[in-house]
DNA sequence: CTGAAAGCGCTAACAG
DNA sequence: CTGTTAGCGCTTTCAG
């Protein structure tokens, strides 16, 4: 590795002036600016940014924390998530848990020891106080942090789905296409998440009506099409009077194939909603009816509420709503 | 934050002790580390790993380099690979290039300032000697290196899958379904890519047959299924008599989706294969015949290659192989 | 077994 | 305008 010393030796200068050039320093002759140039072009110089980190104890780097990069809807919105850091000059380090509950307090030691500026967590596993002992302490974290669809502490920055909305819209629908027997499914709960509350409202509305309700709750959440697509199978078996589905788009995917294996017709006989939207609703046929959040706007709410943060200005909230909608497809009426 | 400096004072030892202390090193008396020790707990300490990085030259990060990480294909690859690194020690430094060609050679830089241990790359956007000037010369980066499914150059390990296998699989599928009319839809070539190799090869096949065989370059290539969806709508437009396609797997669902708005069953009267055999091809009804790659293989292949130039031994190949293989779907008979 | 000191590559006073 | 020097937090000789 080339460094400023070899730099300063082959342009005859001191390390300093390297420093000053690298630096866009004023009070540089031009003579010298440039002996500096060209040496550093000569020996393919690249400043160590570690050195600098070191120095300004700041790293230019945001820990992004999901429970899978492999799932489209977290995919998404590191994507967006990726672009909008870009432009400020921010990079990634992906901490995909592998929704390995553990996993979350080891990234987040790794990333305090990393000097990270800052930390963007969508995960869904830990408990903020666990019994396990496993629980992080956020609030002592002292590393600027967003936390998106979760509620992590009283303080911290949360940006979330208003998923409350999301129940509500849901359940209206399926009640305004006249279902009786309306199956919902959903994940884990270790933890307090913005993301539960879009199935409580969902049986508060279906309770308010003279449909019945049947919650299913997942054990052991896994992403994966094949083990959902066997759960949904099971699911019409054990309960055939359904006849409205929500689930997030991947269960709801596997939902309609299985209700076309077994002959039930979507939206006639079976209606369904997906939460999140993400293209699997719309490559899905018929096209999945979905609640979808909307990823830009979490995605650039969460940067500017870090960006705040980080440039040590107060957020004039600590929640920060995001709008959900409703998008029609065909397995509605 | 706390530094070793305050661990050394509270715990009445010098810095160079609790260095050893964090280190496990042997020769220090248990009673200096148990001091030690409740001092780093009392204070919470966590070693600064920039410092550290700094002292080893090294920083056991891996840049990751793709074109879009909400793309279902590079998202499970991601996923995979970090999977693998994870249990070997390594964070992920995400370099999402968001198709822009430029931004390239702008993560390369970065990665290199930012001393990462090893990069893995699989981008197809510049060329390796591009015009533009943007290209990266890889054969000077000094750093470990593998490339996927991607010539980057002689002596760079390259891990890619069997495209030519792929393409002649896919050809030799529709054939003997009685194909007569066949569109192939490719992106960019900008670069050599062992990617490309699926569709001469398909064009080959096709070319020993008495099929009519019809190309379509995209030019900008977006990953956004609206898009692919217009395309699709366009080209079963142009040339209705087209009675086979071969495209990624995105693409061939938005054929699906088109086909059957202007009532064209699927697989009699159109038959179609996808590549690479990601979610949406078992998502789609009907479930789309795909050429899959083996996304895991491709992980654990890089990775091993990764690892072997960090170890500083040599590979037995720059060229790693890994299998592709024809899935059967719904989408040919 | 432990401490003092040099140095990783870079930056920012402080002199000159 | 430029060089010398101290120091970011840590590790590792080298003494003792």
């Amino acid at each position: 590795m080339v460094s400023i010393q070899d730099v300063a030796k082959k342009a005859g200068v001191s390390v300093a002036t390297v420093s000053r050039v690298m630096n866009n320093k004023k009070n540089i002759s031009q003579k010298t600016r440039e002996q500096v140039l060209s040496a550093m072009k000569e020996l393919d110089y690249q400043p160590n940014e570690i050195a600098r980190n070191l120095f300004y104890k700041k790293t230019d780097i945001i820990g992004v924390i999901i429970p899978d990069i492999g799932h489209p809807f977290y995919s998404n919105l590191v994507r967006e998530i990726e672009i909008r850091l870009y432009s400020l000059g921010y990079k990634i380090m992906l901490c995909s848990t592998s929704l390995v509950p553990l996993r979350e307090k080891e990234y987040i030691d790794m990333l305090r020891r990393h000097m990270v500026d800052g930390i963007i967590i969508c995960t869904h596993s830990l408990d903020v106080e666990d019994s396990l002992g496993g629980g992080v302490d956020y609030h002592h974290l002292s590393i600027p942090l967003v936390s998106i669809n979760r509620v992590i502490g009283k303080n911290i920055a949360t940006v979330y789905s208003d998923h409350r909305r999301g129940g509500e819209l849901a359940a209206k629908k399926l009640l305004d296409n006249g279902c009786r027997q309306i199956l919902q499914i959903f994940g884990e709960r270790h933890i307090v998440s913005h993301s539960d509350d879009r199935h409580t409202e969902f049986a508060r509305c279906i309770s308010q009506s003279d449909a019945e309700l049947i919650n299913y709750r997942m054990e052991n959440d896994t992403f994966d099409f094949a083990e959902y697509s066997q759960l949904a199978a099971r699911l019409l078996k054990q309960y055939p009077q359904i006849d409205g589905v929500f689930a997030t788009d991947l269960i709801a995917a596997a939902f309609i194939h299985e209700a076309k294996k077994i002959g039930r017709s979507i939206p006639e006989d079976l209606k369904i909603i997906g939460i999140d939207g993400t293209v699997i609703a719309k490559v899905v046929s018929p096209v999945l009816t979905c609640v979808r959040q909307d990823i830009q706007q979490l995605a650039s709410k969460s940067v500017e509420a870090l960006m705040t943060q980080i440039n040590h200005k107060t957020l004039n909230s600590n929640e920060i709503l995001v709008g959900i909608s409703l998008e029609e497809g065909e397995t509605t009426l």
